[in-house]
RNA sequence: GGCCCCAUCGUCUAGCUGGCCUAGGACACGUCCCUUUCACGGACGCGACAUGGGUUCGAAUCCCAUUGGGGUCACCA
């Protein structure tokens, strides 16, 4: 073997654009990016948009905008769409079987589907054999209209290759050959093709992909073998695994959490399914059909109606998608830390890198062969702990940037200066939604704030209304301050404890439910001179109105 | 089911050219501290070499088998 010049070494990533850009693609795009940047090799990135049932333009340009949000940017200054190549392709194949490399075959679905079922009722592995048509066969077939397919001769002998990343050799006896489909019926290429083909005229050199591509690898190999092509170093990547199946990270893994939580609500409220089917405005037997069976998805519309009649939101979701994760509040430095620690290690005890220190650190020899399971939960830590060192520019910046895919929020409404503000406040969050969800009252009008009936219960109205009686009487001297600042107030209200004989809390939390509707917030006397005298004692009044009619 | 891959705390993992390992770190979990709430933070703690055979003076580290998990068997990539 000869050696390789790293700053040769050219890798890609080459999704199919049939959506959001997957946290398993993600990860395999950025090894690759890791790889092409840690030896000054170079990154590419090509569309395989060769599935046109699946493929579309919108696909193309979230899974495009995924890619930039995390910061892997592509070399290629032209992206590379399969589908645009087609005479390309076409003009090798006639290559192909003018050489008798390759041929017809006018098998149909169906029939392939027969054959595959008896090779199984047999108990044989099913493996396609040529077959010769005659004429009269020919002319029947194309007289019905039928579409052929071009199969590659892969040639019947053991092919082996070696996986850096499993660090060993991987075989295919010869009797596993198979002419596999390199043309569909439609025209366009199958996977096998193209990506053989892009890979030899883009220069690759080193492919990282996941290991569902193990065994393609040998008809890869044929292809190239075939064309008189070099072949790339091959590295196969585990796959990550959700941690409560244990299978692989897939998208219907949030329509399950759905599910899930219906069957609980039904179970423990006795609440009908014509009822929560009403509720999220479905049709009884859509839902019902849903409800008993795994592989039927929720669509986009339903989905959320459905998680507000049970109480879910979008953050008791499991981010499956690059962007679910951007929606709850993460960061692209953070992710990419992260889904580098699935399956490769830096060694010894370093795990949080920065971005440029994972380029320095990253070497395919690295990486693992075993299959992570994910991990939210050691996610979200890292994520709490990157908001506590950020400075406040790049945390500004973090939280204006989840504002934009969370218009929703009433945080949209800030200043700079406010959010600046909130960020400071609200110190020691998790995500960004997390600390929206624990902030959101601050820029929202007086009148609509909503008091949380457990929290006005518990805190209000509970030992006979000693909460509203505290309120009551905090609010003239709340009043008549002239100091609005957090540091006075808080030095007021405890002073007045001290005079009263109460505990602070004993204040403080029903000071909390009026001004923020919750029993839970940053710390209130922040909040109370962020949110300003006028809106506090509103709210404070709003409260005990409420308290009064309870 | 056939073929292939994998196997250290609940999870991600360090270790794997055998002795520095009565197995290290992080997350989670538990106890305590801090505290006006929720968090954050601090201290301490719990916790693993899948099993059975070899090889060896010596094995988490090498070999074999078993078990378990995963992948794959498309005109989808």
């Amino acid at each position: 073997m000869s050696q390789i010049d790293p700053s040769q070494i050219v890798t890609r990533f080459a999704p199919s654009p049939t959506g959001y850009l997957h946290v398993g693609g993600a990860r395999t795009a950025l090894f690759n990016w890791l790889l092409a940047r840690n030896t000054g090799g170079r990154f590419l990135l090509r569309i395989e948009d060769t599935d046109i049932a699946r493929s579309t333009e919108d696909a193309t340009r979230q899974l495009v905008d995924d890619l930039k949000w995390l910061g892997l940017e592509w070399d290629n200054a032209e992206l590379v769409y399969q589908s645009r190549r087609l005479d390309i392709y076409n003009k090798i194949i006639d290559g192909l079987m003018s050489r008798g490399l390759a041929y017809e075959a006018w098998e149909t679905q169906t029939e392939m589907e027969a054959l595959r079922k008896s090779a199984e009722r047999a108990r044989r592995p099913f493996l396609y054999k040529r077959t010769n048509y005659t004429a009269d066969q020919l002319a029947q077939f194309k007289a019905e209209g039928r579409k052929s397919v071009v199969r590659f001769v892969m040639p019947v002998k053991e092919y082996s290759f070696r996986d850096v990343v499993l660090d060993k050799d991987i075989t295919q006896p010869a009797n596993e050959s198979q002419d596999f489909v390199i043309r569909k019926s439609d025209g366009m290429p199958t996977y096998h093709f193209g990506v053989v083909i892009d890979d030899e005229e883009m220069g690759v050199t080193h492919v990282l992909r996941g290991l569902e591509h193990l065994k393609n690898t040998f008809n890869h190999i044929a292809l190239q073998e075939a064309l008189g092509y070099r072949r790339p170093t091959y590295a196969h990547l585990s796959v990550m695994l959700n941690p409560e199946t244990g299978e692989k990270l897939s998208k219907r893994d949030r329509d399950r959490r759905i599910r899930k939580r219906v069957q609980e609500v039904m179970r423990s409220t006795k609440r009908p399914a014509p009822d929560i089917a009403a509720a999220a405005q479905m049709e009884l037997p859509r839902f019902e059909h849903w409800l008993a069976t795994e592989t039927v998805q929720l669509d986009l519309t339903e989905q959320p109606k459905v998680m507000a009649v049970v109480g879910l939101t979008e953050g008791d979701l499991p981010e499956i998608m690059i962007h679910d994760f951007r929606r709850n509040g993460y960061t692209p430095e953070v992710l990419l830390n992260f889904l580098a620690l699935q399956g490769w290690s830096a060694g010894g005890d370093d795990e949080k890198f920065t971005i440029p220190e994972l380029i320095k650190r990253f070497t395919v020899d690295r990486i693992n062969a075993s299959n992570p399971k994910f991990n939210r939960e050691k996610l979200r830590s890292f994520s709490t702990d990157f908001f506590a060192a950020a400075s406040p520019e790049r945390l500004l910046s973090a939280l204006r940037d989840y504002l934009r895919v969370n218009p929703e929020s009433s945080l949209n409404r800030g200043t700079d200066e406010q959010l600046a503000t909130i960020l400071r406040v609200g110190h020691g969050f998790h995500t960004l939604r997390d600390m929206d969800e624990k902030a959101r009252f601050l820029l929202i009008p007086d009148a609509e704030i909503r008091y949380a009936p457990d929290a006005v219960a518990k805190i209000l109205l509970k030992n006979d209304g000693e909460g509203t009686k505290a309120l009551a009487g905090v609010r003239g001297l709340l009043a008549s301050a002239t100091d609005f600042t957090g540091h006075a107030l808080e030095a007021a209200v405890k002073s007045y404890c001290e005079e009263k004989q109460l505990g602070l809390g004993k204040v403080a939390q029903p000071i909390r439910v009026a001004v923020c509707g919750t029993a839970v917030s940053p710390p209130i006397f922040e909040c109370m001179e962020f949110i300003g005298k006028p809106s506090v004692l509103a709210r404070i009044d709003r409260a005990l109105t409420i308290a009064a009619a309870s």
